[in-house]
DNA sequence: AAGACATATGCAGGCTATTGCATATGTTAT
DNA sequence: ATAACATATGCAATAGCCTGCATATGTCTT
């Protein structure tokens, strides 16, 4: 049972919660640098963040090469489609600025795909 | 958002989780001393785990004489009830020996009152 | 009023998770 | 091969959470 309470566990971090609703908001594979800029967080939480959720089993990833692609795995058993519903029905108003950075950002990509990767930091 | 979070955050914990899933169980109101009886858990740990899901709004409690009864809350938001719903989803098989407990306490209450109390420590 | 008992809580110690920084790994372009 | 860049990870410091213990609060019984 203790792997049913870590994932529970692992869902209770505002990054994370960003992470998968962003992730199941786009509905297509993102990018770590995609995230980093649309999340403004340090590169390496937001790679930390999303290593734990593939090894939890919500996410896959990917490698396009030097991109490395994740996105919500599908045929998730009930328990794991239960908490994603959660975080789906946190009003949305709260990602409002999460889901805006999305789309600036991702109308930068060229043909479907990421280009610009990493941006300066401030 | 973060009271989204912190209640996630609040359900990454085996005991809590197992007072949901036997409050679930049980369709009714149960007394703090039959869920430390239960749960096999000292009586302090229990009633702080209890006061913050009541915290929370996952639970109400109401005192009857010297014993507090909880159950859950019905009429929950679509996040809190996607909540339950996974714990719910956790296979039954990780709650036998709580469900059994609870059925042999249960059989111990007295035109449906727990009579008992707490039970002495070993 | 006093004793017994159910429940709650303040405090201190220990454990766990997260962060920032530095740096490693791996890939592409020159 | 080297430089540039995307991503990952080891380490140390920190912050937050949980537990056990002691004890408080509240209720019932005598």
């Amino acid at each position: 049972m203790q792997d049913y309470v870590s994932l529970i566990k692992l869902l209770g971090h505002s990054t994370r919660i960003r992470i998968l609703w962003l992730l199941l908001y786009a509905k297509q594979e993102l990018c770590v640098c995609e995230l980093v800029d649309v999340l403004q967080e340090n590169q390496f939480n937001v790679s930390r963040h999303l290593r734990q959720l593939d090894e939890s089993g919500l996410l896959t990833s990917c490698k396009k090469g030097k991109w490395v692609m994740y996105w919500t795995k599908d045929n998730l058993d009930e328990f794991k489609f239960n908490l994603l519903q959660a975080i789906q029905n946190i009003p949305e108003s709260y990602f409002k600025d999460d889901a805006r950075r999305l789309h600036e950002r991702l109308a930068k990509r060229v043909e479907g795909e990421c280009v610009i990767g990493l941006l300066p930091p401030e």
